[in-house]
DNA sequence: ATACCTTGATTCATATATAGATCATATCAA
DNA sequence: TTGATATGATCTATATATGAATCAAGGTAT
């Protein structure tokens, strides 16, 4: 008695993670970076890399972005200077908006 | 006797995994959604959903990309049918590449 | 052809992320 | 103001991802 339910992912979120994936491999044969190399290099495991190329979910963000980083996929296409920028932005943008959402109170008919 | 060395992740991948959040929880506001909501439907806890948006690198690639997707942020800006297609030309130039990379023999004086 | 290297796949022990609950604070609607 | 609710933070038990080792197969260079 244990597992319950396991996560489900909508066809976008995996194909996106798929695709990242693909990149990541692509990039690294495309730079001549060993498997080892690129593990080495983002302090992770072989296999874990072999995960992430392959499109795991089930992986850790930050480990996932650092191997992305290191043979050159960027999320966001942009220096890290700008996007100390952007992060700016989107702080302020957050500081305009309500801090906190207020579901509307039922009333008497309802959605749906 | 137990942990010896954590993680590290360089500038720009935290900068990115820090964006990501903050976009996330503006995209979140925006569409007036509770926090709650969010992550009930990405089949998360409320608490993992607060790591995300804060910025936190040790969290599941696939719960992140599945709240980025529900409230409307996209890492690659491209429906689901080009999703698919980029995932095929990037396997088809997968293809194309070396199936393993070799690294050079040594041969008298060294790198360095 | 042959030896070496890279990769893919598995297994297991352990470190660790996550769910869930709880509490305090802040914020919104009335 | 006041009552209700969203958010932030913290703690614990448990599920699970990760590191490490190993093996087999395939690819590359000589």
């Amino acid at each position: 008695m244990s597992k319950v339910s396991a996560r489900t992912y909508s066809r976008y979120s995996l194909e996106a993670i798929t695709l990242l994936g693909n990149l990541i491999r692509a990039a690294r044969k495309e730079r001549k970076m060993t498997a080892q190399e690129v593990a080495d290099r983002a302090g992770i495991s072989r296999g874990l890399l072999q995960r992430i190329e392959k499109g795991d979910p089930k992986c850790e963000l930050g480990a996932t972005i650092e191997v992305a980083t290191i043979v050159g996929v960027k999320l966001f296409d942009a220096e890290a200077t700008t996007l100390t920028k952007h992060i700016r932005q989107t702080e302020d943008k957050l500081a305009l908006l309500p801090k906190s959402v207020r579901k509307k109170v039922k009333v008497a008919d309802d959605d749906f």
